[in-house]
DNA sequence: AGTGAAACTATTTTT
DNA sequence: TAGTTTCACT
């Protein structure tokens, strides 16, 4: 395959400042007359007064729209005109000729941004302009520059990308490679440190001594190692390597890293707060090609939510002392929220120790305050926002100017069952992806074996999908022939029904399997891409697999196969399909009609709505206890930082709620009111009494939940904590009445909420507990420590056998 | 090789 | 509770 020749022309073009482009105002390069954006560009009026979009910004967005020299941190509160900063900034750096559309890296985290940005930037242009080529995410970006430089790396220019499928199939095969039993090593576990470590950036061989130990006994590092072969030998990387490979690219090859500072010379990022380590590294790379690097990081802070997946919220934090002379703007004006809603978001973020601080203001209406709502349990909850929207709705408000946020999807059923029995239309956001979709991967894993003979683990998917009598021993011996010749799996396929070493019936189906293979890449040639994936799916089987599925289900699979062959049609080539699903995970939900949008806070980052509810603002749920247990102080932080994001995505009210009850895996939980409720400030929230299924107000407590209408008869003592007055310091000690009080209904004790001194400071350093050790657990007994990972323990009990916990648990016996 | 029943395990998820 | 995965049996 020949190395891609999309390349603009200007990349080899000399820098433009030579032909006086340097200064606001002045025609764009004279050089460039060829080219349809600069003949576009330069029939422009170039006076700078001929900038109206300047004057449509606020002086803090303008600042950061001019300041286009040297380092500068926009920090960008909620709602205060990120994105308008983030794409006027480039028409600037367009309009005053400083840099062609080529010479520009912006990056973004999500496709939808990055197409948003496009979108927006061609509007302000105008759409002569070619799109630009080195704006997308941060993966895309990395391929791009893998493709050009694959062999450098230890890959070819084709190699292909894995997905989370093929990864794990990988490493399943890796760690029984080693002769490790992979019962006892999950995959799973070894992707998770695999995923870490590329996160921070560490190739094999820098995974620190300590933590090379910490897989299988002291394999990790090896495996890590052995997995990273096995890639090459495929010619394949995960999305991990997408950053990490072009990251080591740029180190290991100065040369080319020179090509690309010579190259960019604006650099400008997206949801800065949301960088992990190899995207800093990679990021810092880039920007060293000169003292003052023309970087512009745009982000906030408060919005980092996604550490768990490595993002590092220090790199924003940090972002003065990495780039000495930086200019940081703060833009602290929103448009978004009514004031009630600001304040109560500004406030409770307070509580948060890390941070750079930002005081959001607006002019704007004061608006509603934020209710805060105690109900019995998530039914009622579920209830309460149902009849809510349904009288916002007899008022004349649309749907779609109404979202649900949760903080764990667990949380949806009951949303949904709600919505289901009264009608009312909704729509998941986030939930499974299309391509996510087992039906969607299979067909996909048939078209790239078509297009490329070498990708062993999307053979390996589909050998035997639909059934076709190729158990897992023929497959092993047709990968022992690969492995031993070094060949594809395919090619070993193509010889091993020349021989007698399969039994006849395994035979024949291999041999017609590879025989329809060779036809189809035959008619590859001259058939358009979405009848080829029409004749593949019909002849392979697959289609009447599913027909003949009985399962409720698998109408909708079907569904989704035609759905995927007529997207198909948006592209060119099958290339072009293949290359794009391996990056774009997702396929553009079509905004249909007027529905409550229900979503994880996650999934709400970055958009608004008119009406927002926030539920299960319980303590375990969110914040999460998993979270506190996993990442103490720091974890409670972006549990905090979530509630942020997620009132702030309300334009003119703000509904939250908890209950005392929910249910969660079959099981009733009681529960506790987040201490979030508790941080939220009394001027600017308004606590509504819930109304009780059977009509009327019920016997206020004195509280200001407004009691609840079982509290007498059920629950005697231990509605303590809905009892007090929650602006007392007394939630603390309410909280462990209602704990340990005795009489608390015979349901399952919620696991200790808080997050102490000793189980912070765990979570980072090692376990004081030693292997073998003897100890016991309050449900689980008496047991013996079999392995230590940081401050989880796996544990050999007596009675309950094998299970993880975290150290603070246990006691030594 | 293919079936059915027991067993296990559950956040958040930009790419 | 529900979905998946493993295991034992045919």
């Amino acid at each position: 395959m020949p190395i891609e020749q999309q390349d603009d022309p200007p990349f080899d073009l000399p820098p433009n400042t030579e032909s006086g482009a340097g200064t606001p105002g002045q025609a764009a390069p004279a050089h460039a007359q060829g080219s349809i954006s600069q003949r576009a560009l330069a029939k422009r009026p170039m006076s700078s007064s001929a900038a109206p979009y300047l004057d449509a910004l606020n002086p803090e967005q303008r600042a950061a729209v001019e300041a286009l020299e040297g380092p500068v941190l926009v920090l960008a509160g909620a709602g205060t005109g990120k994105t308008r900063v983030l794409t006027t900034r480039i028409a600037h750096i367009l309009e005053t000729g400083r840099a062609y559309p080529s010479q520009i890296l912006a990056v973004t985290f999500t496709n939808k941004a990055a197409r948003e940005m496009k979108e927006r930037v061609e509007r302000f242009v105008g759409s002569s302009v070619e799109g630009m080529p080195w704006l997308g995410t941060f993966h895309s970006i990395g391929v791009k520059i893998l493709r050009r430089h694959a062999e450098l790396v230890g890959l070819k220019q084709g190699f292909t990308i894995l997905d989370v499928d093929d990864q794990l199939r990988l490493m399943k095969q890796v760690i029984e490679a080693e002769g490790l039993d992979k019962d006892r090593w999950p995959a799973r576990q070894l992707a998770a440190y695999i995923d870490r470590w590329k996160n921070r950036g560490l190739t094999p061989e820098k995974v620190p001594a300590g933590e090379a130990h910490a897989f299988a006994g002291g394999k990790g590092r090896e495996l890590y190692a052995a997995y990273q072969r096995r890639l090459k030998e495929l010619n394949a990387a995960d999305f991990g390597d997408l950053l990490l490979e072009s990251l080591r690219l740029f180190m290991e090859n100065p040369d080319i890293l020179a090509q690309y500072h010579n190259r960019f010379r604006y650099i400008l990022v997206d949801e800065y707060q949301d960088t992990n380590v190899a995207q800093y590294l990679w990021l810092r790379l880039l920007a060293q090609g000169s003292e003052k690097p023309n970087i512009c990081c745009v982000g906030d802070d408060d919005q980092s939510i996604y550490g768990w997946r490595g993002a590092e919220v220090d790199n924003i934090l940090r972002f003065e002392q990495d780039f000495p002379g930086a200019t940081v703007i703060r833009l602290e004006r929103n448009y978004r929220s009514t004031a009630h809603i600001l304040a109560t978001a500004s406030h409770l973020i307070t509580a948060n120790e890390n941070r750079l601080g930002k005081t959001l203001f607006t002019d704007g209406a004061a608006g509603n305050k934020v209710t805060v709502t105690g109900l019995w349990d998530d039914v009622e909850e579920a209830r309460t926002v149902t009849d809510n929207i349904e009288a916002l709705s007899k008022q004349g408000h649309q749907l779609n100017e109404i979202a649900i946020l949760v903080r764990a999807s667990f949380q949806m059923r009951v949303l949904e069952d709600r919505f289901v029995t009264t009608g009312l239309p909704y729509r998941v956001i986030g939930g499974p992806r299309f391509y996510e979709r087992a039906e969607i991967k299979d067909a996909i894993a048939y078209l790239e074996v078509t297009a490329n003979p070498a990708n062993d683990l999307k053979f390996e998917r589909i050998i035997n999908v639909p059934k076709r009598g190729l158990g897992d021993t023929s497959v092993k011996r047709v990968r022992e022939l690969a492995r031993a010749s070094e060949i594809p799996l395919f090619a070993a396929a193509q010889s091993i029904i020349e021989t007698e070493e399969l039994s006849g019936k395994a035979r024949r189906s291999l041999s017609d399997l590879v025989g329809q293979f060779e036809r189809w890449r035959a008619n590859a040639a001259t058939m358009p891409h979405t009848e080829l994936a029409k004749l593949i799916l019909d002849e392979s089987g697959y289609t009447q697999m599913w027909q003949a599925d009985k399962s409720p289900q698998a109408q909708s699979r079907l569904e989704n196969l035609k759905e995927l062959v007529h997207f198909m049609d948006d592209f060119d080539t099958l290339q072009g399909f293949l290359e794009h699903v391996s990056l774009v995970m997702d396929i553009d939900n079509a905004s249909d009609g007027d529905r409550v949008s229900i979503m994880t806070l996650h999934a709400a980052k970055g958009l608004e709505f008119d009406t927002v509810f926030l539920t299960g603002w319980e303590e375990g749920v969110f914040p999460s206890q998993r979270t506190l247990d996993e990442s103490g102080q720091a974890g409670l932080e972006e549990e905090r930082r979530l509630a942020y994001v997620g009132i702030t995505r309300a334009k003119v009210s703000a509904h939250i709620s908890f209950t005392q009850n929910r249910r969660n895996r079959g099981l009733y939980q009681s529960a506790i009111p987040s201490r979030f409720v508790d941080e939220l400030p009394e001027a600017h929230v308004e606590v509504v009494e819930a109304k009780t299924p059977f009509g009327g107000a019920y016997q206020n407590f004195g509280g200001r939940f407004g009691g609840n209408p079982y509290g007498a008869s059920r629950f005697d003592e231990a509605p303590a904590a809905f009892q007090s007055s929650y602006a007392t310091p007394g939630w603390q000690r309410a909280q462990k009445q209602w704990q340990s009080d005795s009489t608390t209904p015979p349901r399952r004790r919620a696991a200790p909420r808080t997050i102490e001194g000793e189980l912070v400071a765990s979570s980072t350093s090692e376990s004081s507990f030693e292997m073998g050790e003897r100890v016991f657990h309050q449900k689980f007994g008496y047991g013996r420590i079999s392995e230590i990972d940081g401050n989880k323990l796996t544990i050999d009990f007596e009675k309950s056998g094998r299970k993880r916990v975290v150290d603070s648990f246990v006691e030594r016996h």
